[in-house]
DNA sequence: ATTCTTAATCGTATATTTGCGATATAGAAT
DNA sequence: ATTCTATATCGCAAATATACGATTAAGAAT
């Protein structure tokens, strides 16, 4: 691959796309899950329910951290998280902004 | 990596992450963003659109394909995709009842 | 039949992601 | 001060994704 072209495309693009990636393991979308039934789980916790080694849901949760898709407090040794809603109504705005306002009026190709 | 964990987690979550990871790309986005505006289009029209080679358009096209978010219908020489909105309300339907009925009752970490 | 047009596929190079064990860090408990 | 506990980070290996040029395939036009 000779040159990454993501910056070429719009920044609304990008950040569908960014916010999208950030969802795009079922790792993630677990970890999402469990946020967003608890409201609030420390790090521990997590990996408890997650079939993965400790370090890897550390990687997930900086990820999900790092696309704004959740907030990280420490609380003594724990690391407490949570669901940033924000971040999931600007989505959910951008997303259908995009994809639903033509829905009634299409049919099949051709 | 050992091996990839995927199948270890729920068929739900597995199905948001793989709908996730189609449009994870900004190229992937401004396809269905031209095919939303205009309902059908034959490939060489949004090869011409994007700032890509005509064989990586056609890849990212048979990914959102793969997917099921796209229709393709062969016309003659030509390749015309629409976008398959019952798998975008799938996707939403699924998202929400994932994400969004908690959001009122959320504040902040611990 | 040959040529032209359009799109898919192949082969390849490089970048990124995923996953884990080992290690480091930092606060809590003794 | 030392030890314990919880989490983040490092380093590595393997899998996937991204991108493109070259080639192939298949219908259209001559």
């Amino acid at each position: 691959m000779a040159i990454h072209k993501k910056e070429e495309f719009s920044t609304k693009e990008q950040h569908l796309a960014a916010f999208a990636k950030a969802i795009s393991h079922p790792a993630r979308i677990a970890i999402l899950s469990v946020l967003a039934k608890r409201n609030q789980c420390i790090c521990g916790e997590i990996v408890e329910i997650l079939p993965l080694a400790q370090s890897t849901v550390s990687q997930h949760l900086k990820e999900l951290k790092n696309a704004g898709l959740i907030d990280g407090e420490t609380d003594g040794p724990r690391s407490c998280y949570c669901i940033n809603w924000k971040a999931f109504e600007k989505f959910n705005a951008d997303f259908n902004s995009l994809f639903e306002k033509l829905k009634e009026a299409n049919a099949k190709c051709c």
